[in-house]
DNA sequence: ATAGTGGGTTGGATTTTCCAACCCACAGGA
DNA sequence: TCCTGTGGGTTGGAAAATCCAACCCACTAT
């Protein structure tokens, strides 16, 4: 049998295609589906599919910004804003070892510097290396 | 024209289904295709594909562990390695926002500890939160 | 009266994925 | 010798997901 883990739940939830980038430009500040099919690439059918999942998921919510006529705009929930650093390590990781040449987007943070971040482990405030982690199953 | 983003970029090479839960595998140390594939769940023939894909982008090498009938297993190249920051950040947010009830799979950290990892500005030291960050394009 | 906007939905073609079965080279046991 | 098992796949055909262009509807602005 498949081993049961968050990271497949997770990828349950936001693994499809699209998913991720449609989160992106949410997080972006990026609300309307024209924009978010336009910046993304996805069609508008398959992109109306996943936020439709996303919402239903509790990761972004409608809003409703104008009554007559009825308009939305998606916002992120909680949940949503909590992939910001699923978002950032899979820039940082796209940054080093797949794009070529300078990466083409850049996050600033907001003590002034150019975004670069680190994995630590809470309770020794190390960074995180590969070589020191491992996988235990609960009782 | 749609964004380019090393989110995206990075999707290209791990984004599509099983390769993620594939990598998860190889970084908790199981090697060999039948493994991989009933820890996954994967299909065979979408198996194969996916590791040839990953090998072809450098996120894993095949290693030939027997000559006679020629065996190999799969192993993370420096790249692959460094995609435990991913799949670190999914089982966190998976445990959080997906999973119902105590994470089925925790990580042990060398420190002793079980796994807890944050997000922290390499400049400033503070945990990066979603209102601290804004995305720039380069000139 | 016409054009444009926002947020979709529809139909049909194309691509992916799934599943079970098969293959091949070799090892071990009866 | 024959039979069984193992590791790492490949193959064929059915089922599901995706893509694309076109359409729709309610409204606003010109």
């Amino acid at each position: 049998m498949a081993r049961t883990c968050s990271i497949a739940n997770a990828l349950e939830v936001i693994g499809e295609r699209w998913s991720l980038l449609a989160l992106r430009e949410v997080l972006f500040g990026v609300r309307r589906f024209d924009q978010i099919a336009a910046n993304t690439g996805a069609s508008r059918d398959i992109l109306a599919v996943r936020l439709r999942k996303l919402v239903d998921a509790g990761v972004l919510e409608k809003q409703q910004y104008e009554a007559h006529p009825p308009r939305y705009e998606y916002v992120l929930t909680d949940a949503g804003r909590e992939l910001h650093k699923v978002l950032l390590m899979l820039l940082d990781w796209g940054d080093r070892h797949v794009t070529q040449g300078p990466p083409p987007l850049v996050w600033e943070h907001s003590c002034g510097s150019r975004l670069h971040a680190d994995v630590v482990c809470t309770s020794c405030g190390e960074p995180v290396r590969p070589e020191n982690l491992r996988p235990s199953t609960r009782p």
